[in-house]
DNA sequence: CCGTTATGAATGAATG
DNA sequence: CATTCATTCATAACGG
Protein backbone atom coordinates (compact mmCIF):
# COMPACT_ATOMS: atom_id res chain seq x y z
CA UNK A 1 0.00 0.00 0.00
CA UNK A 2 1.13 3.67 -1.04
CA UNK A 3 0.34 6.63 0.40
CA UNK A 4 0.95 10.23 -0.68
CA UNK A 5 2.45 12.68 1.78
CA UNK A 6 -0.62 15.05 1.19
CA UNK A 7 -3.15 12.01 1.51
CA UNK A 8 -1.46 11.22 5.17
CA UNK A 9 -1.97 14.61 5.57
CA UNK A 10 -5.56 14.64 5.58
CA UNK A 11 -5.89 11.70 7.42
CA UNK A 12 -4.25 13.06 10.03
CA UNK A 13 -6.46 16.44 10.11
CA UNK A 14 -9.56 14.09 9.33
CA UNK A 15 -8.30 12.46 12.51
CA UNK A 16 -7.72 15.69 14.80
CA UNK A 17 -11.13 16.80 13.37
CA UNK A 18 -12.82 13.45 14.88
CA UNK A 19 -11.02 14.26 18.23
CA UNK A 20 -12.50 17.53 18.08
CA UNK A 21 -15.95 16.58 17.45
CA UNK A 22 -15.45 13.82 19.88
CA UNK A 23 -14.41 16.06 22.82
CA UNK A 24 -17.46 18.60 22.09
CA UNK A 25 -19.52 15.91 22.63
CA UNK A 26 -18.78 15.03 25.66
CA UNK A 27 -18.54 18.88 26.87
CA UNK A 28 -22.18 18.68 25.70
CA UNK A 29 -23.00 16.00 27.17
CA UNK A 30 -21.45 16.99 30.51
CA UNK A 31 -23.26 20.22 30.00
CA UNK A 32 -26.85 18.12 29.93
CA UNK A 33 -26.30 15.78 32.80
CA UNK A 34 -25.26 18.21 35.25
CA UNK A 35 -28.27 20.02 34.56
CA UNK A 36 -28.12 20.86 38.07
CA UNK A 37 -26.86 24.17 38.40
CA UNK A 38 -27.99 25.98 35.44
CA UNK A 39 -27.82 29.06 36.92
CA UNK A 40 -24.57 29.10 36.31
CA UNK A 41 -25.15 29.50 32.43
CA UNK A 42 -22.10 31.86 32.55
CA UNK A 43 -19.82 29.01 31.88
CA UNK A 44 -21.84 28.73 28.61
CA UNK A 45 -21.33 25.96 27.42
CA UNK A 46 -18.48 24.46 28.92
CA UNK A 47 -14.91 24.33 30.32
CA UNK A 48 -13.64 27.86 29.69
CA UNK A 49 -10.18 26.96 30.52
CA UNK A 50 -8.94 25.93 27.29
CA UNK A 51 -9.06 27.42 23.80
CA UNK A 52 -12.32 26.53 22.37
CA UNK A 53 -12.00 23.49 19.79
CA UNK A 54 -12.52 24.34 16.87
CA UNK A 55 -15.75 25.64 16.51
CA UNK A 56 -14.91 29.12 18.17
CA UNK A 57 -17.88 31.43 17.87
CA UNK A 58 -17.01 33.28 20.22
CA UNK A 59 -13.43 34.36 21.37
CA UNK A 60 -14.92 36.49 24.24
CA UNK A 61 -13.76 33.61 26.81
CA UNK A 62 -10.72 32.55 25.62
CA UNK A 63 -9.34 35.36 27.54
CA UNK A 64 -7.44 33.97 30.23
CA UNK A 65 -5.42 36.01 32.62
CA UNK A 66 -1.89 34.72 34.39
CA UNK A 67 0.60 35.79 36.33
CA UNK A 68 3.26 38.05 35.10
CA UNK A 69 5.94 38.58 37.51
CA UNK A 70 7.20 42.27 37.99
CA UNK A 71 10.78 43.28 37.28
CA UNK A 72 11.19 43.26 40.79
CA UNK A 73 9.51 40.28 41.44
CA UNK A 74 11.70 38.60 39.01
CA UNK A 75 14.37 39.97 39.89
CA UNK A 76 14.25 38.56 43.19
CA UNK A 77 13.50 35.28 42.39
CA UNK A 78 16.11 35.55 40.05
CA UNK A 79 18.47 36.41 43.18
CA UNK A 80 17.30 33.38 45.06
CA UNK A 81 17.43 30.89 42.40
CA UNK A 82 21.10 31.73 42.09
CA UNK A 83 21.74 31.91 45.78
CA UNK A 84 20.37 28.66 46.11
CA UNK A 85 22.57 27.87 43.26
CA UNK A 86 19.35 26.41 41.56
CA UNK A 87 18.08 24.54 44.34
CA UNK A 88 14.48 23.62 45.14
CA UNK A 89 12.92 25.41 48.02
CA UNK A 90 10.72 23.53 50.30
CA UNK A 91 7.38 24.22 51.33
CA UNK A 92 8.32 26.84 53.97
CA UNK A 93 10.72 28.24 51.99
CA UNK A 94 7.80 28.51 49.45
CA UNK A 95 5.83 30.88 51.18
CA UNK A 96 8.60 33.40 53.03
CA UNK A 97 9.33 33.83 49.13
CA UNK A 98 5.97 34.32 48.53
CA UNK A 99 5.22 36.68 50.86
CA UNK A 100 8.52 38.67 49.92
CA UNK A 101 7.39 38.89 46.51
CA UNK A 102 3.62 40.21 47.33
CA UNK A 103 5.26 43.49 48.40
CA UNK A 104 5.64 43.68 44.82
CA UNK A 105 2.72 42.85 43.56
CA UNK A 106 0.48 40.27 43.41
CA UNK A 107 1.66 36.23 43.26
CA UNK A 108 0.48 33.01 44.57
CA UNK A 109 2.39 30.30 46.06
CA UNK A 110 1.86 28.24 43.04
CA UNK A 111 3.48 30.77 40.72
CA UNK A 112 6.34 31.09 42.98
CA UNK A 113 6.55 27.43 43.05
CA UNK A 114 5.82 27.08 39.38
CA UNK A 115 8.44 29.30 38.47
CA UNK A 116 10.95 27.46 39.96
CA UNK A 117 10.29 24.28 38.60
CA UNK A 118 10.24 26.08 34.99
CA UNK A 119 13.07 27.60 35.88
CA UNK A 120 15.42 24.60 36.59
CA UNK A 121 14.15 23.07 34.27
CA UNK A 122 15.19 25.23 31.60
CA UNK A 123 18.38 25.88 33.00
CA UNK A 124 18.67 22.32 32.54
CA UNK A 125 17.81 22.01 29.36
CA UNK A 126 19.78 24.48 27.78
CA UNK A 127 22.82 23.29 29.07
CA UNK A 128 21.35 20.36 27.15
CA UNK A 129 21.17 22.23 24.20
CA UNK A 130 24.79 23.39 23.97
CA UNK A 131 25.73 19.78 24.37
CA UNK A 132 25.01 19.83 20.78
CA UNK A 133 22.49 17.48 19.26
CA UNK A 134 23.45 14.11 20.76
CA UNK A 135 22.55 11.52 17.95
CA UNK A 136 21.08 9.83 20.94
CA UNK A 137 17.43 9.11 18.42
CA UNK A 138 15.43 7.62 20.89
CA UNK A 139 18.06 4.52 22.17
CA UNK A 140 18.33 6.64 25.36
CA UNK A 141 15.13 4.76 26.46
CA UNK A 142 16.45 1.74 28.13
CA UNK A 143 13.55 -0.20 29.10
CA UNK A 144 11.60 2.95 30.05
CA UNK A 145 9.72 2.06 26.85
CA UNK A 146 8.67 -1.48 28.24
CA UNK A 147 5.29 0.04 29.09
CA UNK A 148 5.36 2.34 26.54
CA UNK A 149 1.79 3.58 25.19
CA UNK A 150 0.89 3.43 22.01
CA UNK A 151 -1.67 5.87 22.31
CA UNK B 1 6.27 8.74 0.31
CA UNK B 2 5.74 5.54 1.05
CA UNK B 3 4.06 4.08 4.26
CA UNK B 4 4.57 0.78 5.63
CA UNK B 5 2.00 -1.53 7.09
CA UNK B 6 2.86 -0.90 10.83
CA UNK B 7 2.36 2.70 9.92
CA UNK B 8 -1.04 2.18 8.30
CA UNK B 9 -1.98 -0.21 11.51
CA UNK B 10 -1.18 3.07 13.77
CA UNK B 11 -3.25 4.91 11.91
CA UNK B 12 -6.23 2.46 11.45
CA UNK B 13 -5.86 2.02 15.25
CA UNK B 14 -6.35 5.94 16.17
CA UNK B 15 -9.35 5.82 14.16
CA UNK B 16 -10.60 2.36 15.82
CA UNK B 17 -9.76 4.45 19.08
CA UNK B 18 -11.95 7.80 18.26
CA UNK B 19 -14.77 5.09 16.75
CA UNK B 20 -14.88 3.74 20.59
CA UNK B 21 -15.22 6.91 22.22
CA UNK B 22 -18.13 7.28 20.06
CA UNK B 23 -19.41 4.34 21.25
CA UNK B 24 -19.26 5.18 24.50
CA UNK B 25 -20.93 8.12 24.29
CA UNK B 26 -23.79 6.49 22.84
CA UNK B 27 -23.69 3.66 25.64
CA UNK B 28 -23.19 6.63 28.10
CA UNK B 29 -26.33 8.59 26.80
CA UNK B 30 -28.52 5.23 27.15
CA UNK B 31 -26.92 4.28 30.41
CA UNK B 32 -28.08 7.69 32.02
CA UNK B 33 -31.72 6.80 30.57
CA UNK B 34 -32.01 4.53 33.23
CA UNK B 35 -29.50 5.13 36.08
CA UNK B 36 -29.15 8.68 37.68
CA UNK B 37 -25.69 8.09 37.53
CA UNK B 38 -24.14 11.36 38.62
CA UNK B 39 -20.58 12.19 36.88
CA UNK B 40 -18.95 13.59 38.76
CA UNK B 41 -17.66 17.37 37.94
CA UNK B 42 -15.16 16.71 35.18
CA UNK B 43 -12.47 18.77 35.41
CA UNK B 44 -11.08 18.51 31.82
CA UNK B 45 -7.49 19.60 32.27
CA UNK B 46 -6.14 17.62 29.47
CA UNK B 47 -4.69 19.08 27.04
CA UNK B 48 -7.29 19.95 23.69
CA UNK B 49 -4.90 18.75 20.84
CA UNK B 50 -4.52 14.75 22.04
CA UNK B 51 -2.45 12.58 20.66
CA UNK B 52 -1.85 14.63 17.83
CA UNK B 53 -2.05 11.76 15.07
CA UNK B 54 0.96 9.77 15.80
CA UNK B 55 1.96 10.40 12.50
CA UNK B 56 5.61 11.06 11.49
CA UNK B 57 7.05 11.13 8.36
CA UNK B 58 9.97 9.16 9.12
CA UNK B 59 10.31 5.78 9.76
CA UNK B 60 10.65 7.07 13.29
CA UNK B 61 7.07 5.94 13.90
CA UNK B 62 8.18 5.65 17.53
CA UNK B 63 4.14 6.85 19.14
CA UNK B 64 4.32 9.21 22.49
CA UNK B 65 5.61 7.29 24.80
CA UNK B 66 3.70 8.86 27.73
CA UNK B 67 0.31 7.72 28.54
CA UNK B 68 -2.22 9.96 27.72
CA UNK B 69 -5.60 9.65 29.13
CA UNK B 70 -8.66 9.66 26.71
CA UNK B 71 -11.88 11.42 27.61
CA UNK B 72 -13.52 8.58 28.08
CA UNK B 73 -10.83 7.47 30.60
CA UNK B 74 -10.63 10.97 32.24
CA UNK B 75 -14.18 10.69 33.13
CA UNK B 76 -14.30 7.15 34.59
CA UNK B 77 -11.16 8.20 36.74
CA UNK B 78 -12.47 11.23 37.73
CA UNK B 79 -15.84 9.45 38.60
CA UNK B 80 -13.63 6.52 40.48
CA UNK B 81 -11.62 8.83 42.37
CA UNK B 82 -15.02 10.80 43.07
CA UNK B 83 -16.78 7.58 44.74
CA UNK B 84 -14.29 6.57 46.45
CA UNK B 85 -13.71 9.63 47.98
CA UNK B 86 -10.22 10.40 46.99
CA UNK B 87 -8.88 6.71 48.31
CA UNK B 88 -6.46 4.79 46.70
CA UNK B 89 -7.34 1.69 45.16
CA UNK B 90 -6.05 -1.53 46.12
CA UNK B 91 -4.21 -4.21 43.75
CA UNK B 92 -7.12 -5.90 42.89
CA UNK B 93 -9.54 -2.87 42.38
CA UNK B 94 -6.32 -1.57 40.42
CA UNK B 95 -6.62 -4.41 37.99
CA UNK B 96 -10.63 -3.90 37.15
CA UNK B 97 -10.23 -0.36 36.63
CA UNK B 98 -7.48 -0.65 34.46
CA UNK B 99 -9.68 -3.90 32.41
CA UNK B 100 -12.58 -1.24 32.11
CA UNK B 101 -10.43 1.38 30.46
CA UNK B 102 -9.12 -0.77 28.71
CA UNK B 103 -11.95 -0.81 26.34
CA UNK B 104 -11.43 2.92 25.76
CA UNK B 105 -8.00 2.76 24.60
CA UNK B 106 -4.30 1.44 25.52
CA UNK B 107 -3.63 1.58 28.99
CA UNK B 108 -1.44 -0.03 31.55
CA UNK B 109 -1.99 -1.11 35.31
CA UNK B 110 0.93 1.57 36.08
CA UNK B 111 -0.70 4.14 34.30
CA UNK B 112 -3.97 4.25 36.56
CA UNK B 113 -1.69 3.57 40.00
CA UNK B 114 0.53 6.29 38.50
CA UNK B 115 -2.98 8.28 38.15
CA UNK B 116 -4.28 7.79 40.97
CA UNK B 117 -1.03 8.31 43.27
CA UNK B 118 -0.95 11.88 41.55
CA UNK B 119 -4.78 12.49 41.87
CA UNK B 120 -4.61 12.25 45.31
CA UNK B 121 -1.48 13.84 45.57
CA UNK B 122 -2.76 16.86 43.94
CA UNK B 123 -6.19 16.92 44.88
CA UNK B 124 -4.94 17.59 48.35
CA UNK B 125 -1.47 19.67 47.85
CA UNK B 126 -3.92 21.93 45.95
CA UNK B 127 -2.35 25.08 45.82
CA UNK B 128 -5.10 27.29 46.24
CA UNK B 129 -7.29 26.30 43.50
CA UNK B 130 -10.71 26.07 44.69
CA UNK B 131 -10.98 29.70 45.03
CA UNK B 132 -9.40 33.20 43.83
CA UNK B 133 -9.20 33.96 47.52
CA UNK B 134 -6.07 36.14 45.86
CA UNK B 135 -7.42 37.33 42.80
CA UNK B 136 -3.86 37.83 40.70
CA UNK B 137 -3.48 41.56 39.95
CA UNK B 138 -5.40 43.61 37.69
CA UNK B 139 -8.18 45.31 38.92
CA UNK B 140 -9.68 46.72 36.16
CA UNK B 141 -10.96 43.71 34.22
CA UNK B 142 -13.80 41.44 36.43
CA UNK B 143 -15.06 39.08 34.29
CA UNK B 144 -11.62 38.14 33.44
CA UNK B 145 -11.78 36.26 36.09
CA UNK B 146 -13.76 33.49 34.64
CA UNK B 147 -10.83 31.18 35.38
CA UNK B 148 -12.22 30.47 38.60
CA UNK B 149 -12.94 26.59 39.02
CA UNK B 150 -9.90 25.34 36.97
CA UNK B 151 -9.52 22.57 38.61
C1' DC C 1 -1.56 41.34 11.36
C1' DC C 2 1.31 36.99 11.69
C1' DG C 3 4.81 33.81 12.88
C1' DT C 4 8.22 33.05 16.67
C1' DT C 5 9.85 32.98 21.21
C1' DA C 6 9.55 32.86 26.12
C1' DT C 7 7.33 31.05 29.85
C1' DG C 8 3.27 29.90 33.22
C1' DA C 9 0.82 25.82 33.94
C1' DA C 10 -0.63 20.95 33.83
C1' DT C 11 0.49 16.34 34.46
C1' DG C 12 2.57 11.45 33.70
C1' DA C 13 6.21 9.21 35.63
C1' DA C 14 10.21 8.52 38.63
C1' DT C 15 12.49 8.68 43.01
C1' DG C 16 13.03 8.72 48.33
C1' DC D 1 3.08 9.34 50.35
C1' DA D 2 6.02 13.47 49.31
C1' DT D 3 9.10 15.49 45.93
C1' DT D 4 11.16 16.06 41.80
C1' DC D 5 11.83 15.67 36.90
C1' DA D 6 10.46 15.86 32.09
C1' DT D 7 7.42 16.93 28.49
C1' DT D 8 3.82 19.32 26.56
C1' DC D 9 0.20 22.82 25.90
C1' DA D 10 -1.39 27.57 25.67
C1' DT D 11 -0.40 32.18 25.37
C1' DA D 12 1.79 36.82 26.50
C1' DA D 13 5.39 39.39 24.26
C1' DC D 14 7.81 40.52 20.56
C1' DG D 15 9.88 41.20 15.84
C1' DG D 16 8.85 41.76 10.97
Amino acid sequence: MVMTDEQVEVLRKQISIYATICEQLLEMHHALTTHQGSIAGARSGGNLYRDPPVIHGDKKFTARQRWQPTQMQLHILESIFGQGNGALPGRQKIQDITAELSQHGQVAETNVYNWFQNRRARAKRNLKRKQAASPLNNAESEEAQARAQLL
